[in-house]
DNA sequence: AATTTAATTTCACCTATATTTCACTTTCCA
DNA sequence: TGGAAAGTGAAATATAGGTGAAATTAAATT
């Protein structure tokens, strides 16, 4: 779990910071909404805190900007002082997805940043199914037209990524996030990773069942099925 | 908006309900667990409200079950009375999404429902439609009359401009602008680009879409429509 | 602990597609 | 009718993605 931190008051990020790591999370700071910005595009973070009250900007148009431009919208909490229902109401115009007043219980803000992160429903049913082509999430195997298919570990993730996205494609940044986390590799070995998947699962059939969309990411597709 | 709130105080619900189905939403009221979890498995709801404190069964195993079995997942808003840390926790563990304490401000139940149906739409696709064209952004696809169009990348950037635009022209200089910024093509390629555009969006159509304002810009035109 | 095996990452090169550039043609309007 | 603005289309260039093997790392086995 990887978590920004926009907040410039250094006793509550040092607060924060200690509470959270011994939760295994790694963690960002940023002190000013500068930096804020900055790091919440160029990074894919699970969740990111947010203080209102920053010395440059206003923690409003910060979260608007991140909603607007990353490239995959993170989720938000805000945290702040001001507790009226006004306050509230503009926060959450402004994007976030949950807004949490000072002082707060730390333990909840770990429970909401949990609620946050939660990854949709990604690990819940044991297999997945997309036409004959089944997967066993608690065994990590595959079968596609009665045949197992022969994937490594990073191929299942990827092929289970796919057949949770679908029919939507899986775009290249959220791949890559959702294997490597925070530390991807250095080269596009991603690309690689495709390459192989490709090969397990198209041998022998005839139509491929991995689409590239260009400047997006991956797809599956339904042989034989009009849509 | 569509919402359904699974209580079994009848004050609570009519009181909810009216607040409620001021904002133009479509509620649905179950009264028992049961009905609930029917509900909440046989159709799509933006939001769930869930009182912990049904007749027939904890609203945890609710929440859990809906989670597990729902064909898309729902987010769910805890509403309870229970306001310790550890009630929290477990109604987090469950699988909520947000949860709000009794007695809580109507208004904010409003702003946590929009949130919540706001991150949950995230994941489907964000279309705009102009007519019999429809463009998906999340997928960077369009449709015409049916048709999928092969656009570039770019292209497809150029006709979201013109769409979102509408029935306004998009001036040359703002469409550079928002393609490449301060540092636009020395040549000028959006010439070019508004040619291949033209190209696949007007195949086998009878008439032309993009019309040229001249000296301004390009703007689209609704085919069959007299304004 | 050493050896073998497999998985993963890195890299260099190749191909397909997208984008830019440019020369030329047509259209528009004063 | 002349010049600016826009259209046309192909060539040159840039970039994204595919291919395949070698290098590295991790896991399993002896």
């Amino acid at each position: 779990m990887k978590i920004l931190i926009i907040e410039d008051n250094q006793t509550i990020c040092r607060q924060l910071g200690e509470f959270l790591a011994g939760h295994q999370w790694q963690i960002d700071f940023a002190h000013n909404a500068h930096l804020g910005v900055q790091l919440a595009l160029e990074q894919i973070y699970d969740v990111i805190l947010l203080d209102l009250n920053l010395p440059d900007r206003d923690g409003l148009l910060v979260c608007e900007e991140i909603k607007r431009s990353a490239e995959v919208t993170p989720p938000i909490l805000m945290l702040t002082a001001r507790d009226s229902f006004e306050d509230k109401a503009v926060g959450f115009r402004s994007g976030a997805d949950d807004y949490l007043t000072k002082p707060f219980d730390l333990r909840e803000l770990v429970l909401r940043c949990e609620a946050l992160a939660r990854r949709h429903s990604l690990h819940k049913s044991k297999t997945l199914t997309l036409g004959e082509l089944t997967l066993d999430t608690r065994t990590k195997t595959a079968v596609h037209k009665g045949v197992l298919l022969d994937l490594t570990s990073i191929g299942f993730r990827i092929l289970e990524l796919l057949v949770n996205c679908y029919p939507e494609p899986a775009s290249r940044a959220y791949i890559v996030h959702q294997l490597w986390g925070d530390s991807p590799p250095e080269s596009d070995a991603l690309k690689s990773h495709i390459y192989a998947l490709r090969k397990s699962l198209d041998q022998s059939f005839d139509k491929p069942m991995i689409k590239t969309v260009m400047n997006v990411g991956y797809k599956l597709e339904q042989p034989c099925h009009v849509d």
